[in-house]
DNA sequence: CCTCTTAAACTTTTT
DNA sequence: GTTTAAGAGG
């Protein structure tokens, strides 16, 4: 444990005058790369080291990530066991560990749900049928956006039906009918005991409003509260901020207004740009010393930034190496735009060494990583993508969680609609409906209902009641027995009794087995729970209650995978607070960066412009700026101009080589490179693209992970390799799994494509592997 | 009531 | 090109 002065010792002077001001509200603009980071977790091991005690000390943070991260370099200043006793975690988990707890003041359960956008948007979508409205006029995801953004502004849905200007917005759209939308979408979460990601926000403003003895134990719990990312905060998380720091006002807000990017989702740059007006005793600290990049990579986001009109202030600069100019490389299509990316990587891999992970690709969206993920499979570039298709996104994932919320509380709709017929068992669409009318016309739960059809006289015949009956004491067995067993017990059990492993396990087919392998992915990962909770000291039975609470609010970005090293696929919003030696910025075109429905508005534009400079500050020392004449999109070929953002950077910064290779060189590439794991047995015609690799979506490898495939030098014939996998195993010898690690291999079974081996992991137990699917490599006997 | 085929819509970014 | 929704047939 270092004491204060040695902890100031390693800051700069910016950095150390920020992190010793602790009397009053603070406002700290970090630019990029300037150790933001470094100084919220030196200011928390500062106030610990000052004496306060963790739990008085709340930090927030967007992502579950950065807050893992946070905790981790705290923990490094000032022990693991102080920093495990700080409040911190994003928003919405810290708001919702508070409303379970309140949950009473405002009328809702502690099993309460949350529903995610697909529930949201689901429920929308049948509130919006039954009012007889077109849910081509009144789409789902444009409505939910409506309402989203009004409760980050704290607006209800009374306020909004009262609101001239929301009304009138609607009409202009054609939307008229959104505020009753709103007030039916209120009323059924409510029935539903659920709340939205907005409303976590919401109701917990509303319960400090409302109960200010509440609001009061808060506010003299957190006696200093840190914010990350001020810049992205929305109207709703800055008052309950305000909320809890107005007497003591020991507050330090973090952020930089350049590298706000979340407006779309209701940011709000002005909590930034006047919180000098809140907090008028403010003291404004600046970091503007960038240690990430070079000079020029550094100036030529500069002159990139100065074109926005709104901004704060400052003079970033760098006392790095000059660098090389930013790269600008034009292609003729999106295709040759992956090649030369593939080429490069290639190039700078072997001339500077170092590691595939010290590349990132960023585009404006998640569509564009299709051409690059081709090529370098094609190219055999180790390569990960981030974002798109989650791991809690797939189907039989959320069936299970269905499962799991409807045990916890019955009254979720969303999730009972899901499972009702689920694994199939005769309870059809004429039943559900004649019972979710029911339910809405005696404004009761559709559980409610299930458990009673016979008080609502809605006429089943035998057959049907039957079914509702035994469905309903199949979920009440699994509620039983929700005080008695721990998660990954009860877990297994409603897989099993449900019928969903039946289902699951009963076909052969590639995708089946991708799904049986997420389902025992799923198992193992609430097993792990279970056992780190139980490590941790949990005094109770780790139940599925404490599970359900963590998934729900869980993204598989928040994970680290560790040592591999692969190229980092992913949009730049992802990339932001990531940095990386060498950035390709990709898709600089019109019509994509700025993206068409941005460039509308000048704000939409200034945040637009702002993305390009969060994508070009993630570089150190490489950045490439890219873009195509041709590209394909929704099936068709389309033509696309350069960027206007390409011009806004200072062209004496920018070189422009070789505007097209010869052809041929793509050619020259195609010598075969060895992968590190074993090759991909599966044609890659036959490659389905969802199924993917199972992940652990708490271990490492959560994240969407695609195997490099071995380039294969006569194409035809994929399967050798897997036979020839296959038969070096035998029984004894010693493998690495790319998740498991090192086991030995104790039993091998099967032939071919179904061969089986039994190995028995080093920390996990044995488990089974199907040599179709794992990646491994042997690594002796 | 379930499953297979075909049509349409869609792509901005996410807790 | 991809994914989801609606319709027809078993």
């Amino acid at each position: 444990m270092q004491s204060r002065e040695e902890l100031l010792a390693q800051l700069n002077d910016d950095q150390r005058a920020a992190v010793e001001y602790v009397d009053g509200p603070q406002l700290v603009i970090a630019g990029a790369g300037s150790g933001k980071t470094r100084v919220l977790t030196y200011k928390i091991a500062y106030l610990l080291q000052s004496g306060m005690r963790p739990w008085n000390i709340l930090a927030l943070t967007f992502t579950n990530k950065a807050a893992k991260e946070m905790k981790e370099r705290v923990g490094r200043l000032v022990g693991e066991e102080l920093a495990g006793k700080l409040n911190m975690g994003t928003f919405h988990s810290v708001f919702s560990r508070i409303l379970r707890v309140e949950c009473d003041r405002i009328g809702f359960s502690q099993n309460f749900t949350i529903y995610d956008e697909t529930d949201s948007r689901s429920l929308l979508k049948a509130i919006i049928k039954e009012m007889g409205l077109d849910d081509k006029v009144y789409k789902p995801a444009a409505v939910h956006h409506r309402i989203s953004m009004a409760k980050n502004r704290l607006v209800d849905a009374a306020r909004y039906s009262r609101n001239q200007d929301a009304i009138n917005y609607d009409t202009n759209a054609r939307i008229g009918e959104v505020w009753r939308i709103f007030e039916a979408y209120e009323q059924r979460c409510r029935q539903a005991n659920a709340m939205d990601f907005d409303d976590l926000l919401v109701m917990t403003h509303n319960l400090f409003l409302d109960h200010e003895d509440v609001r009061k134990k808060y506010a003299e719990r957190f006696q200093y509260v840190l914010v990350d990312e001020y810049q992205d905060t929305n109207y709703a998380q800055q008052q309950i901020v305000l909320q809890l720091t107005k007497e003591r006002q020991r507050v330090c807000v973090v952020g930089d207004d350049a590298q706000s990017i979340y407006a779309f989702r209701g940011a709000n740059i002005d909590n930034i740009l006047n919180f000098q007006k809140v907090y008028p005793t403010t003291q404004l600290f600046k970091l503007e010393q960038n240690y990430r990049s070079t000079q020029r990579i550094v100036q030529a986001a500069n002159s990139l930034i100065r074109k926005n009109a709104r901004q704060i202030q400052k003079d970033v600069y760098s006392k790095n190496v000059e660098g090389e100019k930013l790269q600008l490389r034009q292609a003729y299509s999106d295709k040759e735009e992956a090649a030369i990316v593939c080429r490069e990587i290639r190039r700078l891999h072997r001339k500077e060494g170092g590691d595939y992970s010290d590349f990132a690709v960023l585009y404006r969206t998640n569509a564009q990583s299709r051409t690059f993920e081709e090529e370098m499979r094609k190219e055999a570039i180790p390569y990960r993508i981030y974002g798109g298709m989650s791991f809690y996104q797939r189907k039989e994932i959320k069936d299970m969680i269905a499962y799991f919320r409807v045990v916890a509380n019955p009254d979720d709709e969303e999730a009972l609609k899901r499972i009702i017929n689920y694994p199939a068992r005769g309870i059809g669409n004429t039943t559900i409906e004649k019972l979710l009318a029911a339910a809405h016309q005696q404004s009761v739960s559709l559980w409610q209902v299930v458990c009673n059809p016979d008080a609502y006289a809605l006429g089943f015949n035998r057959g049907a009641l039957a079914k509702l009956v035994s469905f309903r004491e199949l979920i009440n067995a699994f509620i039983s027995r929700l005080p008695l067993d721990d998660a990954y017990e009860l877990g297994r059990f409603i897989i099993q009794q449900s019928g969903i492993s039946t289902d699951i396990f009963s076909g052969k087919d590639t995708e089946s087995i991708s799904r049986q392998e997420n389902l025992e992915e799923f198992l193992s990962a609430m097993k792990e729970f279970v056992e780190s909770k139980r490590e941790e000291g949990s005094e109770r039975e780790v139940g599925l209650l404490d599970f359900l609470q963590e998934v729900s609010l869980m993204t598989d970005l928040d994970s680290e995978d560790g040592a591999s090293s692969r190229v980092s696929l992913m949009t730049i919003h992802a990339a932001k607070g990531l940095e990386f030696p060498t950035v390709f910025v990709v898709g600089l075109e019109e019509n994509i960066f700025p993206s068409p429905m941005s460039s509308d508005s000048a704000r939409g534009l200034e945040e637009e412009r702002r993305l390009f400079y969060v994508a070009i500050t993630r570089a150190e020392r490489h950045c490439f700026l890219t873009c195509a004449k041709n590209r394909w999109r929704f099936g068709k070929l389309e033509f696309d101009v350069p960027s206007r953002f390409l011009a806004d950077i200072d062209p004496s910064l920018v070189e422009e080589e070789g505007k097209r290779e010869e052809r041929g060189w793509m050619q020259q590439n195609s010598r075969p490179v060895a992968s590190q794991f074993k090759a991909d047995p599966m044609p890659r015609i036959v490659r389905p693209r969802r199924p993917e690799p199972p992940v652990n979506p708490f271990g490492p490898g959560m994240r969407r992970l695609l195997k490099p495939v071995q380039k294969d030098v006569n194409s035809s014939s994929a399967s050798s390799s897997s036979a020839s996998a296959s038969s070096v195993l035998s029984e004894g010898v010693q493998i690495e799994h790319e998740r498991f690690g090192i086991g030995t291999v104790i039993k091998v079974e099967g032939t071919g494509e179904n061969t089986k081996a039994t190995v028995e992991f080093r920390n996990l137990g044995t488990k089974q592997l199907l040599l179709k699917f794992a990646r491994f490599k042997v690594i002796g006997r």
